[in-house]
DNA sequence: TGATTGCCGAGACTGTTAGTCTTGTCAACG
DNA sequence: CGTTGACAAGACTAACAGTCTCGGCAATCA
């Protein structure tokens, strides 16, 4: 030890080469693009980082695991307007977050995706983690609509809000993942006005 | 070829030893130890034939695939009856119904084996298929208790069943795998009775 | 009783995948 | 030009599903 000795954690001019932002993107487009193309089979690492034209050891050096990694691929797709609608009127609003909700994962390139990132999710118990927080926003924009909605009076005082958050996201979850029943605006329309006429 | 040939698919006498009935049973109640116990790691194969006091190649003697072994010892515990209940009355039978679904999945037994069930569904597509098939009896049960319903005109005619029988299992299912939300018989009386008046 | 048949436990083996480690190269900076 | 650290390539380890092989043993039949 000596008065050379850099501290630990001061700030150290970098040295040496940097970062590569172009392999960076380069692994998120093929994470993305291959867990579009995903038919069931799991997506592995050795795909992306030889789809991306880099070395694995790249990837792990940006993301700690493979959930990681698709769980960024997905969100950087996904970068949505987190606020609900408002137009006053709680059955148009619930029927518009609804028909938005179901629309977005039909998208064809990011259902597939999607449904690839629940199974990984189902056995890597740090990507369930991730998921959680990152559907969590979009849950808490509904649950804002519904109170929005109780003050105006257009929901009874004693309406069990999260029952119903949990009613749409349920739903959606429960066919976005079985595919035996559609997710289009019929549904969505029928979904609202069910859960509206329901908590009176 | 001679006439002393066995016919082919003739009944021919059953010769060699037996297949043993007790390495059986001790399989599928490791298989169900097993998932109980299963702490969000998957429940491997070995492991199986190891608490059973088993060779590996018994279990696939018995059964087709890990999945089938794991769906196999879980129906066996959930031998149910089917009947819905039929009082005459939709908001009565709906409620029973659910709190009757809520309250099987509490079991402290049979949740965790059943979670861990879903997450080995998630990645075996075969046994996705096996327990579509276990549910789908489920499912329907719910489906003919609404048709009664709507058939002494408590439910209109023009009731969207089939989503009514996604929001309850919607919700069963988000709420059992996430965890975030009660699934006792204040939920299931509130489901039942939002549903019925939703669908006015 | 003894031969045949087919299940049994044990465990070696194959193929796949996540994640780590190694090696030689290359770019940034002083 | 030397040091540093990211880079591509790919070897390596540890799990795990599912198959294969082996010697042993039980049920049946001649």
């Amino acid at each position: 030890m000596n008065a050379t000795d850099p501290q630990p954690g001061a700030a150290r001019p970098h040295t040496g080469r940097r970062r590569n932002e172009a392999a960076h993107r380069a692994i998120l487009d093929a994470a993305l693009r291959l867990l579009a193309e995903s038919d069931g089979t799991p997506v592995t690492i050795d795909a992306i980082a030889r789809t991306a034209g880099v070395g694995k050891q790249t990837v792990y050096r940006w993301w700690p695991s493979k959930g990681a990694v698709l769980l960024d691929a997905l969100s950087a797709r996904a970068d949505q307007d987190v606020a609900g609608p408002d137009s006053g009127d709680l059955r148009a609003d619930l029927r518009a977050f609804v028909a938005t909700t179901f629309d977005a994962a039909q998208q064809d390139t990011s259902a597939s995706a999607l449904r690839a990132l629940v199974r990984e999710a189902a056995r890597d118990p740090h990507l369930a983690d991730l998921m959680q927080t990152f559907t969590a926003t979009r849950r808490t924009a509904l649950r804002e609509l519904l109170v929005r909605g109780r003050e105006r009076g257009q929901l009874p005082g004693d309406a069990d809000l999260d029952l119903i958050v949990d009613q749409v996201y349920g739903v959606f979850w429960y066919r976005f993942l079985l595919g035996h029943a559609p997710l289009d605006a019929d549904a969505a329309d029928r979904l609202a006005a069910s859960l509206v006429a329901g908590a009176q």
